[in-house]
DNA sequence: ACCTGAACACCGTTCAAGT
DNA sequence: ACCTGAACACCGTTCAAGT
């Protein structure tokens, strides 16, 4: 069974789907030729190496969001759905998301979310130099969200449920910690997201760079 | 020569200094038991394991950093600073940021920069759910921007020199990315994170769900 | 208590040999 | 052109043996 022939596609297909069901330690191209039913050397046949390997999964998920981008809407709109959809990643593929935003793509798929980025900020009024400015910020934002929500850096606050149980946070030395300790252990990524999103948008919005009356 | 006594400390010292030299993917058991003149099997004497020795790095790296607040000092310059002194990890420990953002820490070292944090959030005016909030939205832009410096997602945009040199972005694909190739290309890592802090801090500021008049 | 070598079950990749 | 097994130089960690 699963016999089609070998190919690069196959292959990061294959290392996707391992990567969500175990975890990104789990990779090893032993691993994914057996996964396949293949000697471990036939993947070096499509692929270079496990490097080129894991920017090909960067790529394939990173190609698979939804951008559905409408010029005619207003920037602010079309700047929501633009980070909603980076935000997708997280949702449909949350153990690959390190290595999207670890691996950087010198491919067309990495560049088109950056064009459309450009383009938005173009049009909302901003000039080359601060489209690129609020583009960086905005990156900045989503990567940081997008890593607390897949695991890593939970809340960068180490507030686990256990060392709350345990009570194991000394109210002495870290009072606002230990009486905020509830709100801290739990994070709806969802609204957290969006806040900052808006949050943005809006200081963008009233940005003296900005030049207003630009659709 | 250094034949002082193994120690989790002596152990974690050469593991962050491996890691400054050679990067993190050179660290081994085997490599720091080597650069310590052990056998790999002393060191686990003094740390359960890899996953504990890197958590040590985090830690040990982290709580280097010099955090200086000033309580009397008017909020948004002790947000300022405290940005400003998370971003010195970049700076002196750029190949252990990484490390520092992406594993969780159960100790103090973790939490005290959660608490200097929220304190001052407090005294900005903001309640508990808002100044962890708010305290999420910095950690956020914070992780990303100090990934960016790193080199890890390096604008994200993968608009390296040699693309640009060797006119490989099309022009007809991405207008916006070949006519800003030169801007996206360099990056001022100072001046982008400043400009982040700045208008983060001006967004809050005038948020709804701050409370005037505090100090 | 601390150190250690041998051993086990893994890695990524080169190379020469097959078809 | 594509596949492959053997081999090389590595991994992290367990275990039993030393002091």
């Amino acid at each position: 069974m699963t016999s089609q022939p070998l190919s690069r596609a196959r292959i990061v297909a294959a290392a996707v789907e391992l990567i969500e069901r175990e975890g990104a330690d789990a990779v090893s191209m032993r691993r994914i030729a057996s996964e396949l039913g293949v000697g471990v050397m036939s993947l070096y046949n499509h692929v270079p190496n496990k490097g080129a390997l894991l920017d090909g999964v960067a790529e394939s998920v990173l190609s698979e969001i939804g951008f559905t981008d409408d010029p005619e809407a207003h920037w602010s709109d079309r700047v929501r759905m633009q980070a909603r959809a980076f935000r997708q990643i997280a949702h449909h593929y949350p153990r690959c998301t390190m290595l999207v935003v670890s691996r950087q793509l010198h491919t067309d798929a990495g560049l088109l979310p950056v064009e459309r980025a450009l383009a938005t900020l173009r049009s909302a009024g901003f000039d080359g130099v601060d489209a690129v400015r609020v583009l960086r910020l905005f990156i900045a934002f989503i990567v940081g969200s997008l890593l607390r929500e897949v695991g890593v850096t939970p809340t960068f606050a180490p507030v686990h449920e256990a060392a709350i149980d345990a009570e194991k946070i000394d109210p002495e030395l870290f009072p606002e910690v230990s009486a905020l300790s509830e709100l801290l252990g739990s994070c709806d990524h969802e609204a957290e997201f969006a806040f900052g999103v808006e949050l943005l948008i809006q200081a963008i919005a009233v940005h003296p760079a900005r030049r207003e009356g630009t659709r």
